[in-house]
DNA sequence: CTGAAAGCGCTTACAG
DNA sequence: CTGAAAGCGCTTACAG
């Protein structure tokens, strides 16, 4: 039997079929199999299948006040570790049975608080803020106690703001990890190119890496270091790479703080026909996949973004639960390639 | 003035200190400004802007039956094609008052159907439907005249599944183009990868470019095609090319259906140690933004994804409006590099 | 075991 | 010019 179109099904057109009160259908359709007597439970789970009865979340909504709806603010998707970072998510509150609403905050403190109004007048049940951006908004959400899960940046800095759950990784670490490597494969001063050191996933990496190098003895002012505040981390990865290279010629070996901008320091090498990595070796970071198909001149610390998804969700449910927020770091690992 | 946290305003908190009535409130919050005396609406448009009124929009929601909520299906957000299309349209659906829900079908009918289903109980005002699979759910949709815009992929075959309105390229003409391009390049008899047909943006890629060669004189045997059913173009291309090359050597140019698959040849001519484009020139389509940074030796046709999200409201809108379905056919057009 | 009633926050014809 | 009332579809204490 083909099923057509047809138009809603409400409880109120069960009850009226079976002759029963609406209540005696809303409970049974919520599972409530114990308030009624099994003919009548029977009967309406017949039904409920066979009209395809499903109930209205938005009256569900605001009759229980809360929504189904779980809100993603995110700065540019068109960069391939949000996009892995969506796609993780969007399938892990799925799973948990969400639905996810997407913003595109453009990194902007403006932008993202309309959002947050937005959200808020939505009744969305939870907030996942990937590399948030300090705001009012923001720290009037996480003070007033709602479920937010930041990811990716660790929190920005507010005035008497409360602190908030967080998923990502080790940034400091990371960045030790590149400057290891580099150090291990005989380049003895690294440099290192970044984008704004305002995101504090840039900034923990390009610590982490220089404290690495200090360590080893190097004295702080001879490690290079070029920013860019390009929003567009290729562009930004071009400009430094050129701002670097103009300065002081081309290091043995460099720390792009991410791959995109690893991506952009490479046409400057292009251009120069600087050979990578034989001249210059070069660690990004993000482990864009597509480097092991058109980037194989690129070592990169991997961000287990994939894996994002599943962490956010499981903060997000323990702060449902009431439990106080936590740190949740995911492992990071180099992929070395030469 | 710091404004604070604060618990929620509804009309009637406004009407209780206003001394009126929720109906009065509710028209001024809604910009009739002839219903009530001049003072009563100063008086109640300073109250809405001091207390910071924000209309609850599940309750107005179910109320007037309709909500300002877009949900887009979309396969494998990962694809950076996918994010820019998923980009472009947040931001078109944000400008024009709508908030975007993310669903990734993994291209598959059976969640594509289970989140419109979903999406049906939410109450959405319209479904964006990227690269739509064939399905009951959607056929049934768009036939109850439910506001369904589809983009990138044409309109799947099902019986008695009314017409939607379309936004995408031409991708026969994309096609033909590429071809054009090889054969003008002194590439006799070009070939071809694709992954699966099933896709109406592939068939019409490969038929365009088909149709061009033969158009030139050269018999349609000998034109080599070659598939891959892997979801993953990244794969399917290294796959196809794997086969093609095995099964009669390295053509002299070589359409890839996506830039992804053309990732996943030019994998195949790295281990081979194949030139790329001296030996072999490969054409993709989509031109993936990375492409000018990390793939100077790939030529692309481009999509414009960055305009497809407001082609895409302007359907949706129309769709309101009570017009009937069209296409939209925004403009491609080759990148070469070599 | 079952139903009548209230209420979530809003909108809107209707009456005055 | 303004308000009382009904109702969107659901849930849930309460009464019987």
């Amino acid at each position: 039997m083909r099923k057509g179109p047809r138009a809603r099904v409400s409880l109120s057109t069960i009850a009226a079929k079976a002759g029963v009160s609406v209540s005696t259908v809303s409970r049974i359709a919520n599972g409530q199999l114990h308030r009624a007597s099994p003919q009548t439970v029977a009967r309406i789970k017949k039904l409920v299948h066979t009209l395809d009865y499903r109930p209205d979340t938005i009256a569900r909504s605001l009759r229980r006040g809360e929504s189904q709806v779980v809100a993603m603010l995110a700065p540019n998707l068109d960069n391939p570790a949000m996009g892995a970072i969506a796609q993780s998510t969007e399938a892990a509150l799925r799973a948990a049975g969400y639905v996810m609403i997407l913003c595109d905050t453009h990194d902007e403190a403006r932008l993202q608080d309309s959002y947050i109004g937005a959200m808020r007048d939505q009744h969305v049940k939870g907030y996942v803020v990937v590399s948030a951006v300090a705001s009012q908004g923001l720290a009037d959400l996480i003070s007033r106690g709602e479920p937010v899960v930041l990811a990716g940046r660790r929190q920005p800095k507010w005035p008497r703001m409360r602190r908030a759950a967080f998923v990502g990784i080790d940034n400091r670490s990371a960045g030790a990890d590149a400057a290891d490597f580099l150090l291990r494969s005989g380049v003895e001063v690294p440099a290192v190119i970044h984008a704004s050191l305002s995101s504090t996933a840039i900034a923990d990496r390009v610590a982490g890496f220089v404290d690495r190098v200090v360590s080893t003895g190097v004295k702080p002012s001879r490690i290079r270091k070029v920013g860019s505040n390009h929003l567009q981390h290729l562009q930004a990865g071009y400009e430094a790479a050129q701002t670097l290279v103009r300065d002081g010629g081309w290091p043995r070996g460099l720390l792009c703080a991410s791959d995109m901008m690893a991506y952009g320091a490479y046409r400057v090498a292009r251009e120069a026909s600087v050979d990578v990595p034989g001249q210059c070796l070069i660690v990004g970071v993000d482990e864009n996949p597509l480097n092991a198909w058109i980037a194989p001149w690129l070592s990169s610390v991997h961000v287990p973004y994939e894996a994002f998804g599943e962490a956010i969700v499981e903060q997000l449910q323990a702060s449902w639960a009431g439990a106080p927020p936590s740190d949740r770091l995911l492992p990071h690992r180099l992929v070395i390639r030469r």
